[in-house]
DNA sequence: CTTCTGACTGAAA
DNA sequence: GTTTCAGCCAGAA
């Protein structure tokens, strides 16, 4: 990239994690990685924090960490809300975590090329 | 300015 | 299989 990457790294975040497809689901590292930080998981777990004021809504909903748990599910209004929303999208989720998360895994890198 | 925390991950023990 | 440690970036105190 020309010039120096300012905060555009949580911009990206919220256009990666919109661009993610109804149904499936993916995760910070796969986001990261995607951004050129794979190191930077938790800066996209920020974002996702920060996607709260966003003004487009963003599913973070669909952003799990590695193992496919709801890690941010406290930071929603009620804790089932996440687990309610990936649930109606056809997720099946049991005790905070996803269930076949490999199966719904949705990885930027090699989906969206 | 320094220090700490955080919706994480990978490697090491 | 589990637990522990270190790294990475951004923002708040």
């Amino acid at each position: 990239m020309a010039g120096k990457d300012h905060g555009r790294f949580f911009e990206n975040v919220y256009e990666v994690v919109k661009l993610i497809p109804h149904g499936r689901v993916s995760s910070y590292g796969a986001i990261a990685r995607y951004l050129g930080a794979a190191r930077s998981a938790r800066v996209v777990g920020w974002a996702m924090q920060n996607a709260h004021t966003m003004i487009d809504q963003v599913p973070a909903h669909r952003v799990l960490n590695r193992q496919g748990l709801l890690t941010g599910r406290h930071h929603y209004p009620t804790p089932t809300e996440m687990q309610e929303r990936l649930e109606a999208e056809g997720i099946p989720v049991k005790d905070g975590q996803v269930q076949q998360f490999d199966k719904y895994f949705w990885d930027p890198a090699l989906e969206l090329l």
